[in-house]
RNA sequence: GGCCCGUUCGUCUAGGGGUUAGGACGUUAGAUUUUCAUUCUAGAAACAGGGGUUCGAUUCCCCUACGGGCUACCA
């Protein structure tokens, strides 16, 4: 349409953690930045004094750095268009305001909250508009004398728009394609709160002008706002340069109905947030995706396929495929319900698929977590490579990984005691024997005299086989048992059949 | 209630006037793995319903049903 730049924002409000749906917003807006060599915004909407969330900004920022999604302009980065916190904007909107009611495309409302409230519970249907807009406390329906008045002894006031009567306004979304509304059936919002803060409505409108913001994507709940938006683009001369609109389908519950809150997460078991939120006014913890132990790859991934795909069968992609393959044209309309259950299968995925290197840190910080310090950096990498086909989270490698490290804390004593005899005492003291008179473990050469071992004692090799697995690693996982044990190292080793055997040998309690 | 948006396997989706309607997750069965997982093979599983348009509709149009969103001086 036009060869301006590309410059897209996201443009969350500090109210708390940041969702799945959140994002992905996100995502969609960096990739289309990226892809058109353009510019990726954050602008924080701390309009409403009321739910503003100490910390909330703060946690927005540390969830686009966890992913990797960084703004070229935001509150900290600053930028040609600064500031980027519409709190510290405040002064520039009421201008605009006022000009929209010397145009006569807004006007004064000095209706209180609570004879709206009244109006909305006994008039079906109510709505400050087109109907009822003469019969409430208006600029439009009061005496120019009143008005004055009113306004000379600081009433409090807001300013809403004046819906036109009769006119169809429509737009082409780039999802969603012709869309349309009658203005009668839209309300006149409010433009300026009686505090003077600017409402959504306008500060969209304002902010992304000034900022000049070639495409706006965002989720599909704010569709039936958009004529209000498009009419304040017209109203306010700016129309050639209105962005231009994306509407996001929505990510819905799994279960039940409607769209994926917070509570849901608790509810089904899985995290709805980037990262784990705590609320401080309320003390209440909300899980989130990386202290689950997801990759931000993989979570990327995973929310770019929810309600996007390239045409192929493709679905594992990295940042770098996704910003070349990315279209907006082909997110879907129609909304997705998350499914936790494939959002673990791209964390494994990406779990295979990484290489040792960028694994290390987090595994490190895993066995950390529970005690373990690793100093042996080589083992670590061999470890992870041995196991991480096996791990679908990072906490996951603390089962698979940390009894290389330390020994086991207890047995799976269940699937060995019932069916343990004196001959398999005999043969892993046989064993320790056999290991400690030969050189450093090798995994085949282990194999084989194990074997052999096993037929000179008349016992299926079988019977001994689990056994020793658990002796090594405590339970019934885990890779070939003689790779660990070669890992281990024969000292340990041997440690372990003796502390385990006492266990195993002792009489039930 | 009003307005707006949507509807292909259980879930995410591809496709598009003539296809055995494809893939993935999950699921089932089998193989490999003397554990568990991985891996591999095979299977079950979908075009919401009704009218048009058309030689032919899952695909285009309309209606209905269902689902979702909005309906605040919240975003």
């Amino acid at each position: 349409m036009t060869d301006k730049k590309v410059r897209v924002r996201f443009a969350p409000s500090p109210t708390g953690g940041l969702h799945l749906g959140g994002v992905r917003t996100v995502l969609f807006n960096y990739l289309f930045a990226k892809k058109h060599h353009g510019d990726f915004v954050l602008r924080i909407e701390d309009t409403d004094q009321t739910r503003y969330v100490e910390g909330a900004e703060q946690y927005i920022l540390d969830c686009l750095k966890w992913c990797g999604l960084h703004p070229d302009e935001s509150p900290v980065e600053g930028g040609p268009f600064a500031p980027y916190r519409q709190s510290e904007r405040k002064c520039i909107y009421r201008e605009y305001a006022e000009r929209l009611v010397m145009q006569g495309h807004a006007y004064y409302a000095f209706d209180t909250a609570e004879e709206l409230d009244k109006n909305r519970k006994e008039i079906p249907n109510f709505q400050y508009g087109q109907v009822y807009r003469e019969t409430l406390r208006n600029s439009i329906s009061l005496p120019q004398h009143e008005v004055d008045a009113l306004l000379d002894a600081h009433t409090p006031h807001v300013i809403r728009i004046k819906m036109p009567a009769d006119e169809t306004v429509s737009f082409n979304d780039m999802i969603r394609g012709h869309v349309s509304f009658e203005t009668n059936q839209v309300d006149d919002k409010v433009l300026l709160k009686a505090d003077g803060m600017p409402t959504y409505h306008l500060a969209v409108v304002v902010d992304d002008y000034l900022m000049k913001i070639s495409h706006a994507f965002r989720g599909e709940e704010w569709l039936p706002s958009a004529p209000v938006h498009l009419l304040l683009w017209e109203y306010l001369g700016w129309k050639a340069e209105m962005p231009q609109w994306a509407h996001l389908p929505l990510i819905l519950k799994p279960d039940g109905h409607g769209k994926l809150s917070k509570r849901d997460g608790a509810r089904l078991g899985f995290p709805v947030y980037a990262m784990t939120w705590f609320d401080a006014k309320t003390g209440e913890l909300t899980p989130g995706f990386r202290e689950l132990g997801f990759l931000p790859e993989a979570f990327l991934n995973l929310l770019a396929t929810l309600g996007w795909n390239d045409g192929t069968d493709q679905e594992i992609f990295t940042l770098d495929e996704l910003i070349e393959k990315f279209s907006i044209e082909r997110v879907s309309k129609a909304g997705a319900k998350f499914d936790f259950e494939k959002a673990k299968w791209f964390n494994a995925e990406w779990i295979k698929r990484s290489e040792v290197g960028s694994l290390k840190p987090a595994v490190s910080k895993v066995l950390a977590d529970k005690g373990i310090v690793v100093t042996d950096d080589e083992k670590l990498e061999t470890v992870i490579n041995l196991v991480k086909d096996r791990c679908v989270v990072l906490p996951d490698f603390y089962q698979q990984a940390g009894y290389f490290f330390e020994q086991p804390k207890e047995y799976d004593l269940n699937a060995v005691k019932p069916k343990w005899t004196d001959a398999k005492t005999d043969f892993f003291n046989a064993l320790t024997e056999l290991l400690s008179t030969g050189g450093d473990i090798e995994a085949h050469d282990l194999e084989t005299k194990f074997k052999a071992l096993a037929e000179e004692k008349t016992l299926k090799v079988g019977d001994v086989m689990l056994p020793f697995r658990i002796m090594l690693v405590g339970g019934k996982f885990g890779p070939h048992v003689f790779d660990i044990a070669a890992l281990l190292g024969k000292e340990e080793t041997i440690r372990r059949i003796e502390k385990a055997l006492e266990a195993f040998s002792a009489p039930a309690p």
